[in-house]
DNA sequence: TGTACATCAGTGAACGCGCGTTCACTGATGTAC
DNA sequence: TGTACATCAGTGAACGCGCGTTCACTGATGTAC
């Protein structure tokens, strides 16, 4: 038996699907993808050929459910974008009050990006022109709705008066600049003597919302 | 005459470099493969084909002045990353007074990214252990010495009065993150309507170093 | 002044590899009559 | 109940390509005698 047609993990090839259920085997490819990309975070070093090894098919049966690498990639990227806004959405959903909502989807944001930092640069570290196999830049709608959420919590503690006025558009981008500058040196930078992540983001949103931290509301009972 | 050993502009073999002076064509191969670079930003997607058709050379010919394939790219790193620091430190040169060397090397730092978004990214935008073809970061004490400006430039700020008391290092730290931040959101998102460069660079500067503005200086004659 | 030789800066062909994609094919399962 | 056929989910071999690297070689230039 060829080793070429051997799952990578078990040695055993992948069983059919029945009949009516060969939709499986794309949610299988797209997960086998995204496993492979958030080890190496490198799209133009994905190949089909791996996520064929990986996921224990003969490589041209992807064509049955993507017409090329490229439409993989996407679908891959879709689903990274919507699992980021999901994080986001679950943590400020989680947390009381502006000043804390605000906090933790950036939080969230960041964690997200720290523990699968090459699923992040897979999604915001590539220049969209340049990249051989992505013809448009994908999921940015997903991309989108999730800063949409950064816009309205800023908004928020404006509102509420847990900062001073400003343009909430204008400070959002500034604060999603920073988060993005710190997840993303960390990951270009691992041996660099980084502060606690709380504290970096504390700072940021300290600097750049001017938030005034409610004295009534510390942790001390 | 094969097509292969042609210049790739002009369709001329480059002419032989006269005895003693091969070392000339190492100095053209790292020229080669920084344009390219340049070009692509990819590290990965790099090829020494590539760099010898651009040189107009045989590809073996690489091999007279570089042991193998990673030692042409860390020698294209390292000329980046000091290229970046003479750059920085010029523009700090050419201005006056704490503050307003502070803001000139910070614009010096996201005008070199942003005019050479490609080249900035094979300088940060990697992830240092998984990168294929690279085995260990290189030019880090060349990045070091220009992150050691920075933090020089925020701690005479200070020092001046120009900016409430803090730790310079953790603020520079604050400083770098979200520069890199703007330049890199900038260069993965060219499409999103960001704010002129002055004014977030402006916008980061006073929130995380909490400038003081010198009326006595300011533009009004 | 001539000549044999060493050095130097390269070249051209070939190696084995992994890649995206195409093509004709297989064989199990369901369905119409 | 049997059988011919259609559908479905794949497979295996092959294509042409670009890659990093190795190897034996070339041919101009300098130098020792």
């Amino acid at each position: 038996m060829s080793v070429k047609t051997q799952h990578a993990a078990t040695g055993v090839r992948r069983p059919r699907n029945p009949q009516g259920q060969g939709g499986r085997l794309r949610a299988d490819l797209i997960a086998a993808a995204d496993r492979i990309l958030a080890g190496t975070g490198d799209i133009g070093g994905l190949s089909l050929r791996a996520v064929a090894r990986e996921v224990g098919i003969a490589t041209p049966s992807i064509y049955l459910h993507f017409p090329d690498k490229s439409a993989l990639v996407h679908a891959v990227l879709d689903a990274r974008f919507a699992e980021l806004g999901a994080a986001v959405r679950a943590a400020v959903s989680a947390a009381d009050g502006p000043v804390d909502q605000l906090r933790a989807g950036c939080l969230a944001y960041c964690r997200f990006a720290i523990d699968q930092p090459n699923a992040y640069r897979v999604l915001f570290g590539r220049a969209p022109r340049s990249a051989p196999s992505i013809d448009a830049a994908p999921g940015s709608s997903l991309g989108a709705s999730t800063f949409d959420l950064l816009v309205q919590a800023v908004a928020v503690c404006i509102r509420a008066d847990a900062a001073p006025e400003g343009d909430p558009l204008r400070i959002a981008m500034s604060v999603w600049t920073a988060l993005h500058g710190i997840v993303s040196l960390r990951a270009s930078l691992p041996d660099f003597p980084w502060p606690p992540l709380d504290q970096q983001v504390a700072d940021v949103l300290d600097g750049l919302v001017r938030l005034r931290h409610n004295s009534a509301e510390t942790k001390e009972p």
